[in-house]
DNA sequence: TTTGCATATGATAATGATTCTTATAATTAC
DNA sequence: GTAATTATAAGAATCATTATCATATGCAAA
């Protein structure tokens, strides 16, 4: 990642800078350009559900000089760290959104890609009385509905 | 495939040929060795659940001359023809079990791999209302549990 | 600050799972 | 049976991801 920062990126840094720094920190990782720069992608809110290579390639169109690499490489220990979850949609690609506490299930559209987020406390609860049923111990677990959304374009055949 | 036919296979094709001849024929699908073979394999019962590569190596080891190559097709044609279900369970690999009609999910012990199959009617429903309320149509659904099971082994942390 | 050193990065090679290509072989229709 | 079609095996190619390694960077001590 070369010297220069961008004017816009340097401004949000500063709003943000002590918050994503002390992510960082407290998740025993070095504070790194390519590690705020990915971990401020992820926090500017759009962007939940990016595959590794979205990220990549946002942060080479902002200018920035990264690897493919690295991105993996920082996602991985986000995930280790807790900050961000990982989801193994249709499609190959491992998508990955901010860990932001609530746990959560996904609706995916299968045309075009749109991911709804939901909780529902019954099907949670289910579940866990059906490991128990089953002598299994939870430690997480991957619910995904694929079908089609209500958007005009979505609904032809 | 070779010519030769080893005796317990052919006897046990006689047996179920017609039935498997079937299966393909109604599926649309020409009735080849590599084909049964797969379909004998997964109908025996023990082996649900195999990835692509555990049929290869099964049916080498049963003497049969078969390519990987030919088992991902074959197991993607069956899977298009409904006759298979594939599953992305964690660890790459995906893994194939024969289409026996009933729905339903699966729990996998993340030590020895283990895996049971359930349904839940409450679960069921309430995905179909989740879906409902936001507006999505659901095609298809993935429920994992993943976990310890009771086997002694898998206790330890 | 500057230095020293552990750690992180980027480019690229390597890997693992799966799919494509193509020449050959097997299957069905006639 | 024979021709025409389709499937096969082997290996090359692809796609997502991870490992390697030389260089660059962050951070703590002086």
């Amino acid at each position: 990642m070369g010297a220069e920062i961008l004017p816009h990126l340097t401004t949000k840094n500063s709003r943000s800078f002590s918050l994503e720094t002390a992510d960082l920190k407290k998740a025993g990782l070095k504070v790194t350009l390519p590690r705020m720069k990915i971990l401020e992608f992820l926090e500017a809110g759009q962007h939940r559900h990016q595959t590794a290579e979205d990220i990549y390639r946002a942060l080479l169109d902002a200018g920035e000089e990264i690897g493919l690499a690295t991105v993996y490489r920082v996602l991985t220990q986000f995930e280790a760290a807790g900050l961000v979850n990982r989801h193994h949609f249709e499609g190959g690609q491992a998508v990955f959104e901010l860990n932001q506490g609530g746990h959560h299930d996904h609706m995916v559209c299968i045309k075009c890609g749109r991911v709804v987020e939901f909780m529902d406390q019954v099907i949670e609860d289910r579940q866990k009385q059906i490991a128990r049923d089953n002598g299994f111990e939870i430690t997480e677990h991957s619910l995904i509905l694929y079908g089609h959304c209500n958007s005009p374009e979505c609904q032809e055949s």
